[in-house]
DNA sequence: GTACTACATGATGTATACAGCAGGTATGCA
DNA sequence: TGCATACCTGCTGTATACATCATGTAGTAC
């Protein structure tokens, strides 16, 4: 946190309550807090340096986004992670994403700029996928991945629609983090990634909704193969 | 609010910032609040009869369901209601609630007990078809379709897509409130219901779901159908 | 008469003080 | 030695004080 030349802070454009709930969300999602970590309110007031008011808005607005837990009385742990859960949360993204990717579809058939946005992500995954593994070629994957993500996001028209599934994406992050990639995953998953691309471009929303089902499906069965080869990844998923 | 006959507060089991929050809640949906009212917390805590954090928690926490819009430094405000966010709801209902009334189907084959609960609501919807039309009947049939609405959510087995659609049921009851219910609309919806809980209860997904579906479309055409003939109503509902 | 500025007012964002409850620990007793 | 109880520490829930900012108004210059 910079202080103004002048002297004083300058009366910061976000409240504290904002960067509180930021870097949280970010330490959640990246395991750093592990799932069951108790959030004591006086020892977040410590680290963060925000005084008690922001950070209780904070935690009040993570356990509303189903990333803390609130016990009253009891205070806030970071949510916890189960089998059932990641069934849940894959099940309902299968539910929501397709019929998100298809409004995308219609969206970018009818706004050039978007279109050229997809197609320049459509060649970035292209050419991910002449590379050799590594783990940059992973990470640039992910990066790429998370950009499409969003403008899939972004170009959703129904509200509801669009703040659901935003509001998912730290959860799946957080299993991403928390259940060690599968290199190998990336293969197929950037084959993936060019049929919905393909799709959407094509103004085939089935097609591309179906490419999103698919992705979701082999996730899923990705992340539960690892649990089921390394029990020790379920016993961080379930601490 | 009682006082223990001791004499002190006994330290109620639910927190004033729950009291706020449900009672705005309440006054929201029923329309007492209207869409747009500036939500000042000073004023609240008049009303209220609690301090400003307990306040504060429960707009953040309304703002979260999307009852409340905040503003940066401004303030609250009732959140407004467009033409396009209740195509957005009804939308997003559409897509949601059929799944959960598949959920709920497979829920009630396997558990006599919930079943037989949905069959003594169909019973009860039956009965209500029987009945000559009276704002009686009406009111009756709300309570109803309430409760079927809430086994349904409650047999809804993904986490996920049961607090979502029990986050948006304040909406649509708000916009039933706001919208003057239309009296013919009603023998239509009982008609709706009877196929929901008969699909249900035959243990067919496809049915129920189809039901739900066309109970969603029939009854956004007739709030639409209002709009078009009271335009009162439409200001009613922009304002 | 109009537009701009300075100020006064009231609100929100934050910090902190106080009250009551939950859980752990130590002590007494059997 | 094992168990039950009482105490004690620390926390959450709530109330309130202070600093800063947004808005409306009065006044002035053109």
């Amino acid at each position: 946190m910079t202080t103004a030349p002048g002297g004083r802070e300058p009366a910061s454009d976000v409240s504290k309550a904002d960067l509180v709930h930021r870097r949280l969300k970010e330490e959640i999602e990246l395991g750093e807090l592990a799932p069951g970590t108790p959030l004591s309110e006086l020892a977040l007031v410590d680290r963060m340096g925000a005084s008690r008011t922001p950070v209780r808005e904070a935690l009040r607005r993570l356990a509303g986004e189903g990333l803390v837990e609130l016990a009253p009385r009891q205070g806030a742990r970071v949510s916890r992670v189960s089998l059932q859960s990641v069934r849940d949360l894959f099940d309902f993204r299968a539910l929501l994403e397709p019929a998100a990717i298809r409004q995308a579809t219609e969206a970018a058939a009818g706004a050039p700029e978007l279109r050229r946005a997809f197609a320049a992500m459509r060649t970035g995954f292209a050419r991910l996928q002449r590379r050799a593994p590594s783990p940059a070629r992973s990470r640039a994957f992910y990066e790429l991945a998370d950009r499409f993500d969003w403008a899939v996001i972004g170009a959703t028209r129904n509200e509801h629609l669009r703040r659901t599934i935003a509001e998912l994406r730290p959860h799946t992050a957080r299993l991403r983090n928390l259940s060690h990639i599968d290199p190998q995953r990336v293969e197929v998953s950037v084959v993936e990634h060019l049929r919905m691309c393909d799709g959407l471009l094509a103004g085939d929303g089935d097609e591309a909704a179906a490419a999103v089902t698919e992705h979701l499906a082999q996730s899923l069965r990705t992340i539960f193969g690892n649990l089921a080869r390394a029990p020790g990844a379920a016993l961080d998923l379930l601490g």
